[in-house]
DNA sequence: GCCGTTTTCGGCCCGACTGTTTTCAGTCG
């Protein structure tokens, strides 16, 4: 993505800075690079509106330099010091404990610009005689090359992760070392992929603790071992830290290690405007210790309202907190229904009475139950004359266990624009999702206007995963989303979020540019499998990193409430 | 290089850990 490309040329600038030793270029470098990736919308289209100073850490220096990125696809000043450094820096930074000073080192006294020549110098033992650098840094830089080629330094989706967390975290607590475990960082916030978990715990028996983990089933390497942190590379693929804190402090860790990053900077700036001073201790008034024992204390004390986690990605929650104008974003427990499933009919592995059984055993009152149609063969889409079988069944089923269902189908949109099943047959149906799956062409216009003509047929209720992306497989959809937002709020379209890891579909940064427009949401798991179901709670955790109040998502009414929107 | 409820100049988060060092630099989160 062309946001990501320029974060990357902003972040290497950062290095090369450092290098340099400009301190502060190369913190304004990264801070650009990270507010870039976190942008949500094409910068490209922020540079149409002349609006590229608007974006925090863009001044008058950077702006010049995106202009020149998007208007000639390169910056001059990045080309001068890639002439001085040309270092892959990209890949060698990935490697643990090599930062940009010591990148620097090795390539100006040994030449190193990869990580190909990092190695030979590693094994031609000419890194260890560097100043700065030992035996010690020689053989860990070697396990970093290593571990960097097995697992790859990489995120995982959290929908994925989190049983592995789930198990962890159960497992520390079973073993009676730890007094208190709680889950903090960005797995707390509930993003959608993360790049380590962090675990806070107290224990009196801090050594013993710290051996129980190390050796458990999860861990297949350790990176640190201190005293009041330990960390490890799960067999998961990312590293985990596991933090001792003190029982009274608990509060004020939670608030430091959930992050974000930015979100405690800006954090702190505040308390030092009001002459108080902020760490994962407290927070304090000269000495003495004014909030700490819990969250919400530090937010009162600072005279905010309380951030949930989920929002806590420095933009606006804080100032939002300030003027006590942030949202009651949903809870899950207000989620009664999951509105996009899977059975064994179409390319599911569950039987419709085990998905049934299963998503009451989530807490949910109802669900809609949406297999695929016709035209998607992959799938084993189903005919008229299968959907109406399967409905006679759902009918029965759901009475016999008493959960409400509502008949459904995820519907294809076919090249054309036109509907799968034809008129007749979709009458008979509670719920109708619309999907593009197939045929899908770059032409912006072409892919848009299909699907505007689905939402203008007057047979459906919501659009299935609407941005079509595959993280980690398969780009974003070229269409225009503001038109099919604008087409979905005038003809009374739900828009999906897709709680299925790999699609998070609708994105959160998308539902929160979107939470204004009166466009109501759908929930769905897209669970294909009776342990998907989970995913719903991944699809509330989009809805609320979204700032989605409950009246924005159709999944909060009642089941004869839903019937009642449906109907109209 | 950015930014402003104390500033258009002078600040810019801060503590833990490691490894290399006899008091600290680099990295990380």
């Amino acid at each position: 993505m062309f946001n990501d490309e320029l974060a990357w040329i902003f972040s290497e600038m950062g290095d090369m800075e450092e290098i340099e030793g400009n301190r502060w270029e190369s913190l304004a470098y990264r801070k650009v690079a990270a507010n870039l990736e976190g942008l949500g919308e094409d910068i490209r289209e922020i540079y149409k509106r002349n609006e590229l100073r608007k974006i925090d850490g863009v001044g008058a220096a950077i702006e010049k330099k995106i202009q020149q990125y998007i208007q000639h696809g390169k910056i001059d000043a990045y080309d001068r010091l890639k002439q001085k450094y040309p270092i892959d820096f990209r890949n060698l930074r990935k490697i643990q404990g090599l930062g940009p000073k010591k990148i620097a080192a090795l390539f100006v006294n040994l030449g190193v610009t990869d990580i190909e020549s990092l190695k030979s110098a590693i094994i031609g033992h000419k890194v260890a005689v560097l100043p700065g650098f030992g035996e010690r840094t020689e053989t860990n830089l070697l396990k970093g090359i290593e571990v960097l080629s097995t697992v790859g330094a990489s995120r995982v989706l959290l929908g994925r992760a989190y049983p592995d967390i789930e198990a962890i975290i159960a497992y520390l607590n079973s073993t009676g070392l730890f007094d208190n475990v709680i889950l903090a960082g960005s797995a707390r916030r509930m993003r959608e992929s993360i790049g380590d978990v962090d675990i806070l715990v107290t224990s009196s028996r801090r050594k013993e603790a710290s051996d129980a983990f190390i050796k458990s089933e999860y861990v297949s390497s350790t990176v640190v071992a201190g005293e009041s942190k330990v960390t490890v590379n799960l067999k998961l693929g990312i590293t985990c830290d596991l933090r001792f804190i003190d029982a009274d402090s608990t509060g004020a860790a939670l608030q430091y290690f959930t992050g974000s990053k930015d979100h405690n900077v800006h954090l702190r700036d505040l308390a030092v405007s009001k002459g108080l001073k902020l760490n994962e201790y407290g927070l304090f008034r000269e000495d003495s210790r004014i909030a700490g024992k819990d969250e919400r204390g530090i937010y009162e004390s600072l005279g905010l309202e309380f951030i949930e986690p989920e929002l806590r990605e420095n933009t606006g929650e804080i100032d939002a907190a300030m003027k006590h104008e942030l949202p009651a974003i949903v809870n899950f427990k207000e989620i009664k229904s999951d509105l996009h499933m899977h059975t064994l009919d179409s390319d599911g592995k569950n039987t419709l009475e085990d998905m049934l059984l299963n998503s009451r055993k989530n807490g949910l009152e109802y669900i809609a139950m949406t297999n695929h149609s016709t035209s998607l063969k992959v799938a084993h889409g189903l005919d008229s004359q299968r959907f109406n079988e399967l409905n006679a069944r759902i009918d029965e089923i759901s009475s016999r266990l008493s959960i409400p269902v509502l008949k459904g189908v995820e519907l294809e949109i076919l090249r054309d624009g036109s509907l799968d099943l034809p008129g007749n047959s979709l009458k008979e149906m509670d719920y109708v999702l619309a999907a593009l799956h197939q045929y899908v062409s770059q032409d912006r216009k072409e892919n848009t206007d299909r699907i505007v003509k689905a939402i203008e047929s007057g047979y459906i209720h919501g659009l299935a995963h609407p941005t079509g992306r595959l993280i980690g497989s398969r780009e974003p959809y070229n269409i225009d989303l503001d038109r099919v937002l604008e087409k979905c709020v005038e003809n009374h379209v739900f828009l999906e979020i897709n709680g299925y890891p790999e699609r998070s579909d609708l994105p959160a940064d998308i539902v929160r540019r979107m939470r204004e427009s009166g466009v109501k949401f759908a929930l769905g798991s897209d669970a294909h499998s009776i342990s998907d179901l989970k995913f719903i709670r991944f699809a509330t955790a989009i809805a609320r990193r979204g700032w989605l109040t409950p009246e924005a998502i159709v999944n909060t009414l009642s089941y004869s409430a839903f019937r009642k929107l449906l109907a109209r």
